[in-house]
Parts: structure tokens; sequence; C-alpha cells
RNA sequence: UCCCCGGUAGCUCAAUUGGCAGAGCGGAUGGCUGUUAACCAUUAGGUUGUAGGUUCAAGUCCUACCCGGGGAGCCA
């Protein structure tokens, strides 16, 4: 007999006389002449109450049975007797599939975040973190429908890249080469190769031929950043749009993580309710201020004038010309208009090569999208179009023009305005989660000093 | 990479001024009335992160290193 999963079985509006489920152990209770089992199979957060009797034929091995072992069960599905749960299974054969020894790490208390990390293999056995996979799926299967319901194309950007510098981090170098060897001529590619730090330079093209598109990859940054924002691995959302300026990028900036927010009450009620309850009491709250306040939008300079003049004493001063300090983006997103914000035009200075010069010559079409708490969770920009320009600004920044002539094409043969924007992925799973570490929203997480698993 | 805090049983933590290394949970064994982080009893479990130093005596003080956390920079 086919197994149904709990997540179903859950479901019931009638009692059921022959159900299969398999599953794990979370816990178990014995009495005198019977014991009550709790399985969980991942379908969902809660577990089925399983009440074996002793006079089942294999009792003697089900009262052996630990926290962690894989079973099968087959019985009828009957209103529980008990308080605490609706539907238990009244068990008619057990099957033991696999016993796992006493040392199975996972208890029926609370485990630190901390130490989940060093069992990340075992972790979404638990149920905050079984909840957080299930909704980082949900929230990846939105992104691709919020995107597809709005006809943009889904393009899978190279992992690999020739380019030794996309306008963002320190990359990871690709070789097949022996330790010591640096003659890449003689390497796999015949030159330098690293890990993708962004696709947004490949897909640029293909907004450049197909209108309205996306990357959603994984993203490689051999930064030895060391906070719980960062990771050396991440997936990263890039849409790109043609015909596109600047307010159109932050329209669909805003209107995204709205979409998402909504897709995630309607679709994993069940789950987000352990965040609010265990992990941010103002989660909840917090949501509701994304999905319902318009995002504010404010140039960079006002958003300079606004810090300082608030009287706020800060770490680092502020002044024009100078990047946000967290602490700034922090002031403004929860203090000043606790709600999303977006500051667009930053000076060209601190913006990479690519993003457009503004008329006033000093700024850039430039956007990041704050939220409380998280701090910014998109950066875009309208992109450059122009070829001189951009080629000047590639030049000041020394960069080798040689290494980009197939993006700079772009901007020879029917050149036009286009803007797009990169989302943390793991960001926005902090946001709707409330936690605060990007190494718990992440399987298997790479940060400096860190790829076990 | 920089600043701050921490590392004691499988887990979460305690240990007064430098003076016998402990508890709860988990495990094992037994008991038990339909239990819900079940309950009751018994019991095992330790190179106090590593290496060195000070001292009659170090979990506790000093030095270096390793690992973890928080913050900063960089960014998504």
């Amino acid at each position: 007999m086919s197994r149904i999963k709990i997540v179903n079985l859950l479901k019931s509006e009638s009692p059921i006389d022959n159900v299969t489920i398999k599953g794990w152990i979370r816990t178990k209770r014995d009495s005198k002449t019977f014991s009550f089992l709790e399985i969980n199979d991942g379908s969902c957060l809660r577990n089925i109450q399983v009440v074996v009797d002793e006079t089942i034929s294999n009792y003697e091995e089900i009262k052996k049975l630990t926290t962690g072992s894989a079973i099968s069960v087959t019985g009828r599905l009957i209103a529980s007797q008990g308080k605490g749960q609706s539907w238990e299974i009244t068990a008619e054969t057990v099957e033991m599939i696999h016993l796992a020894p006493e040392s199975f790490p996972l208890q029926k208390k609370r485990h630190s975040d901390e130490f989940l990390r060093s069992i990340a293999h075992l972790r979404p056995r638990t149920n905050k973190y079984g909840a957080v996979f299930r909704i980082r799926s949900e929230m990846a299967y939105a992104v691709h429908q919020f995107f597809r319901e709005r006809e943009f194309r889904y393009i899978h950007t190279p992992i690999l890249t020739g380019s030794d510098c996309e306008g963002a981090g320190e990359m990871f170098r690709v070789t097949t080469l022996g330790p010591g060897q640096t003659d890449y001529e003689n390497d796999f590619f015949g030159k330098e190769a690293n890990l993708t730090v962004s696709g947004q330079l490949e897909v640029e093209m293909f907004a450049l031929s197909l209108g309205d598109v996306y990357t959603f990859g994984p993203t490689f940054r051999a930064e030895n950043s060391n906070t719980s924002r960062h990771a050396s691995e991440f997936w990263m959302i890039e849409p790109e749009m043609a015909f596109c300026d600047l307010s159109g990028n932050m329209d669909l900036g805003e209107e995204m993580i709205k979409f998402l927010v909504q897709f995630l009450f309607d679709n994993c009620a069940e789950d987000l309710n352990l965040f609010a309850r265990f992990v941010d009491k103002s989660l909840m709250a917090s949501l509701q201020n994304v999905l319902e306040n318009k995002f504010e939008r404010l140039l960079y300079k006002d958003a300079i004038a606004i810090l300082e003049k608030c009287g706020e004493n800060f770490e680092f001063p502020v002044s024009y010309g100078m990047d946000m300090q967290s602490e700034h983006e922090r002031f403004l997103a929860e203090k000043h208009f606790k709600k999303p914000l977006i500051v667009y035009n930053f000076p060209k200075t601190i913006k990479p090569f690519y993003m457009r010069v503004n008329d006033d010559n000093e700024t850039v079409a430039s956007m990041d999208i704050l939220v409380p708490r998280i701090g910014e969770i998109i950066g875009g920009s309208q992109r450059e179009e122009r070829l001189d320009i951009l080629t000047a600004r590639m030049q000041k920044t020394q960069m080798e023009k040689e290494d980009y002539w197939w993006y700079l094409e772009s901007r020879v043969f029917g050149s036009v305005p286009h803007s797009g924007f990169g989302l943390g992925f793991e960001r926005l799973i902090m946001m709707v989660t409330g936690i605060t570490n990007i190494r718990d929203v992440i399987a298997f997480p790479r940060t400096p000093k860190n790829i076990d698993f």
C-alpha cells in the first residue's frame, strides 16, 4: 500500500479505515500496555500521533524504537481520544525501516541555533528548520510565478565566468592547474576563470533580446566577511528590463517584495506561525507593514539631509558623498520612516561603472531598497546605455575594455534604456521568517573557514 | 580583516576570593491510570577548546593559537 503524506492525512474530514504513513519518530511515550509515537514525515510542521497496543505482533520491537528512527505504519485514522490533536492512527502493523541509535543528537527540547549549525545534515528534522526550508521552497516557486505572470523569461546565466571583475566583490578562482602554477594560458579555459559574482552583465544581453528577463541562481563572493548577513555562496534574483527607467525598476522591486509576502501569507500560514510565535513576536506586524505601506522613495541627498539633521549620535559622521553605513540605513528604515524605503540617485563616485549617469553628471540612476531589521535587500540601477559614457567610466576604474567587448557591443547594436536589480534570496527568507543569521536560512552555509557538509 | 564576548557531561547551563567539577534535559534499566517537552525511581556519563606558563593548589590568573557568537567594513 502506498503511503499518504501526513499533510494530506491531517486534512481528512472523516475517519479512514486503512492508511499507511512513513516517517521519522519525533518522540515516543510508553504506557504499560501501549505506546504513543509522534511521527513526522516532513510534509508539514505537524506530527501524527500513532497509538500502538501491546497486542501488536512485534510490540517488543516497538518498545525499543528510539527518537529519529524511521518507521512505516498501517492502521486506521480515527478521531483522537486525547487532547491536543484531532486525528490519530491506531496501528495495525508497524514496520521498523531503520533503528536510530540512542546517540541521535536531536532531543525533544529546544536546541541552540549554533549547535544545530554544527549538525546541518540533521537540523532539517527539527520543527524550525523544516519550516524554514519549506518556506524557502515556496518562496522560490513564488519568484517564478511572479515573473511568469508578468511575462518575464527565466535565463540561466553561467556559473563560470572569464571576467575577473563584474563590479561586485572578490571572486573564487577556478582552475585545473596544480599548486603553484600560474600559467593560465595552459589552464583549462586558456585564461583565468572564476565563479560568478553576478549574472547581471550576461542577463542584460537577454533583456536586450527577449525584453523582460531574470536570473535566479547561486552566486559566489570570496569576501572575508564574517557577519550574520553574508555568505560566500548565496542565491540571487536578478531581473532586467528593456525600455525601463529607474522609476519602473523601483516599481518592480516594491511590487515583487509585496507579492512574495502575500504569497507567504496565502501558502505558508502554518510554518509562518511558528516563526511568529517562537522566533520573532513582531514578525506579523512587520510583514503587514511591508505589505500595506507604500515604500518611501527619497533621493540620496535628501536621505543625507535627514541624517544630518536628526540629532542621532552616529558612530560614522554623515556627509554628502559617503556611502551610507548600516547604522544610517537602520535609522532611516526603523526609526525615521518605520517602513521600507527606496533611496535613489547615489553619487557616481561610490557606485559601479554600469550604472547610468544622470544629467547632473554627479549622480547615477541607482536605487537601494531598505527594509527594517534586514537593511539592504535590493540594489539596482538603470544601466548606462550610452557607449561613450560607459567606456569612459570603465577607463576611470581601470577595467580592461577588451575583456568586455561583448558587453560593450550591446551598446553598439540597438542600445536601449534598460534597468534591473539584484535581490538577495536569503535576505528575503530572513525577512519573512524573522531569522537573524543567514547561515540558518540556507541548507549548508558556506562562509569563511566553513565548508563542511 | 578589525573591535567586543564566550568555549565546563550528548544538549542547555551552574561552580563565591584561586581550594573536593554539579544540575536539568537526553541515554540506559525498572515502574506506570490515554499520553502531549508525559510522569516516578535507579543509574552511567568529564583530559573544563588546544599548547605552554604562574602557584602548595587553576574551570577560575597570564601568553599564544583554534573554534563559536555579536558588532563593523564590504555587499545581496
